[in-house]
DNA sequence: GTGCTGATGTAGCGATTGCTACACAAGCCA
DNA sequence: TGGCTTGTGTAGCAATCGCTACATCAGCAC
C-alpha cells in the first residue's frame, strides 16, 4: 500500500481550490479527483456520494471564507459608516475575495433553488459577515446592530449589481443615499 | 409532412417556461426539447448549437421579465420611498415573480463567471428594472434618479439576503435605514 | 415530371456522468 | 497463522451529454 493516507481533511483544501477556480456547476467527480490527486473512486469512498461531498465542501468553504474575513479585518475601526462601506467594498477587489465572490453567486443560486447544503453554507457565510460587520461599525455609531444590517443590505446589493455590470448604478445609489462621500 | 412549423419564436415561450421551472443548470437539450414538443435534433436545427439557444433564450426571458414588470406596474405612484420599497418587495412574493427570482440567481452566477449571453441578459433585466423604478419614484422626490438607484441597491440586497435565509437581517436593515416604517 | 430547398424522424457517435464490482495489499487482533 | 478492516487500483456499467449522418417528405420553380 502506498500509504498516501488521504482523508476528508487533506482532500477538502484541494477540492475547495478547484471549485473556487472552476465553480460548482462544472464540479464533477473526475476533475475534482484529479485536482485533489486521487480518483473519483476514492472521493466516493471518503464522502459516500457526490451530494455529501458537495455539502461538506460547501461547509468547508464557509469556514475558509470566515478565515479570509478575519485575515482582512483591519486593526483600526472605521470612524464613519461611509468609511466602513468604502473599506469593505475596496476589499472586494482583492483577488482572493473575487474568487469567493464568483463562487458566492453559485451558492446563492443553489440556495434559492433549495439544493442540499447550499442554503446552510450561504446562511453561515452571511452570518459570519454580519458578525464581522458589527465589529467594524464605528464606535460612536448610534445603532450598531441595526446599522450593520443596513450596511450589509446595501453592500450585498452593490456586489450583486456589480456582478451584472451595474456597478455604476450601485455607486450612484450609494452616493444618493449618503453612504459614500460626495 | 406534419407541418408543425416550429420556429424560434414558437419554441422560445415553451423553453422559457421550462427553465423558469427547472433552472438553467439542468437545461440540457433533450428535456428542453421534450418541454417544447420537439426533439433535440430540431433545437440544434433551429438555433445552431446549445450556446446560441441559451443566449437567445436568456434574451427572450429578459423581455418576459420586462413584460412582467410592466404588468405589475400599479396605476398609482407611491407617495414615499418607504411605500415604494414596501410595494416592490411585496410584489416579489408573487409566484410569477418568485420563478423569475430563482432563475435570476442562475443568471447572476453565469454573468459573474462570464458565461456568454448571461451578462447581457442580466444587464438588460437590471436596466429595465431601474427604468421601472425611476417611474415609480414619488412625484415630489428631491432626487428621483439617484433615489431610484439607491432604492435599487437596497432592494437587490434585500432580495439576495432573503434568498439565503437572511430576510430578517435585511428587514432590520431597512428599518434601521429608515426605508421601512417603524 | 425533375430537381432543389427546407423541415423532420431515426439512429447513433464519442465523451462524460455518478457510481459499483472486484481484486488486492497492508495492518491489526485473536 | 488466519481472519477482519481499511485503503487503493483497475475496469466497467447504465445513463446522459451535445451533436451529426442519413433518409425522407412536402412544397415550389422550371
Amino acid at each position: 500500500m502506498v500509504q498516501t493516507q488521504l482523508s476528508r481533511e487533506t482532500l477538502l483544501p484541494k477540492l475547495a481550490a478547484h471549485v473556487l477556480e472552476h465553480g460548482l456547476g462544472q464540479a464533477s467527480l473526475r476533475p475534482l479527483a484529479k485536482a485533489a490527486g486521487t480518483s473519483d473512486r476514492m472521493l466516493i469512498y471518503h464522502f459516500g456520494n457526490k451530494q455529501a461531498l458537495i455539502t461538506e465542501l460547501l461547509s468547508y468553504i464557509a469556514t475558509l471564507y470566515s478565515g479570509a474575513l478575519d485575515a482582512m479585518l483591519g486593526d483600526k475601526r472605521p470612524a464613519t459608516r461611509q468609511e466602513c462601506i468604502a473599506r469593505i467594498l475596496g476589499a472586494g477587489s482583492d483577488p482572493a475575495m473575487q474568487a469567493f465572490l464568483v463562487l458566492w453567486w453559485d451558492i446563492v443560486a443553489g440556495a434559492a433553488r433549495g439544493l442540499p447544503g447550499y442554503g446552510a453554507a450561504a446562511e453561515e457565510m452571511m452570518a459570519k459577515q454580519l458578525e464581522w460587520l458589527e465589529g467594524q461599525m464605528p464606535e460612536d455609531d448610534p445603532d450598531p446592530a441595526g446599522g450593520a444590517r443596513y450596511l450589509m443590505t446595501v453592500i450585498e446589493g452593490t456586489l450583486m449589481l456589480s456582478a451584472v455590470g451595474h456597478g455604476d448604478t450601485a455607486h450612484q445609489g450609494l452616493l444618493a443615499g449618503g453612504l459614500l462621500p460626495a
